[in-house]
DNA sequence: CTAACATCCGCAGAACCGTACGGACTTGCA
DNA sequence: TGCAAGTCCGTACGGTTCTGCGGATGTTAG
């Protein structure tokens, strides 16, 4: 190879385990690809937005958010490809909404939980946290 | 804001609506930053590693994830700077762990749900409606 | 004090992603 | 039928991020 892979385990028995029940690359991919889906600011606020409206079309979508029509028709498209929202055409205006199969914990606990970490835990002091056990 | 921004939103209300529960551009942003380390592979999976065992030190890490230590090295710098994890100095070692601070939902919810729907969704085929509904 | 080990850091290359622009398509209304 | 509104698609540019390599730091052992 390159450089040190050092085939000298320091804890054999704990790199077995975490081994063993760590999820396959293939799961990590597909998971961190729906992640990624989320980890940008125009898609996050626009998931917010029709978590909050059942549906909405471009423009005003754009207005909600303000940012360009071409953001969000980049971002719909995203998230559409990917199966997490659908179209419902009314004439010429095309409402977007989230899927019905839109996964729940994304829905239900990460975001709203995490906007509260976030203000919170921002100076990361020790022993502070949002989320009380 | 180049060409199209219509200035004729066909929902008032629900824009609205929308953008007074809207979360913040910026706090928006902190949570992207905050997804978009959980959005790689490599820090994924090193982070299911972690919360299994309690710390593992780079060169175990590299063997039980079966990626060079390099990428490990990298993907403990980026988490560490972020707050998400601590080292402890034995010696030559350094081990790794989550931080006390590390964000509750993430662990308890979003990672390990999230692996289990991956799964069961991959059949049903995504972008159309397979929802039990 | 020197040698060997484990890890960390800085740099260059490549790959990926998001944005902006222009054009094209479908639809509703006069 | 003709015009205008709304949206979608393909392309090029700029920026950010990941990976691999070499060297540097600190530590233990002889």
């Amino acid at each position: 190879m390159t450089v040190t892979d050092h085939d000298h385990p320091v804890d054999p028995q704990r790199v077995a385990h975490a081994r063993s029940r760590l999820p396959s690359a293939d799961d990590a991919t597909r998971l961190t690809g729906l992640l990624s889906l989320l980890a940008d600011p125009v898609r996050l606020r626009l998931i917010y937005a029709l978590d909050m409206v059942e549906e909405l079309c471009v423009g005003d979508l754009a207005l909600a958010l303000e940012v360009s029509e071409d953001s969000v028709s980049y971002a719909l498209r995203l998230l559409r490809t990917a199966g997490l929202l659908v179209t419902r055409r009314d004439g010429r205006m095309v409402f977007n909404r989230l899927a019905d199969d839109f996964p729940a914990p994304l829905r239900d606990h990460c975001l709203r939980q995490l906007i509260a970490l976030t203000h919170a835990g921002d100076a990361d002091g020790p022993g502070e946290d949002a989320a009380p056990r």
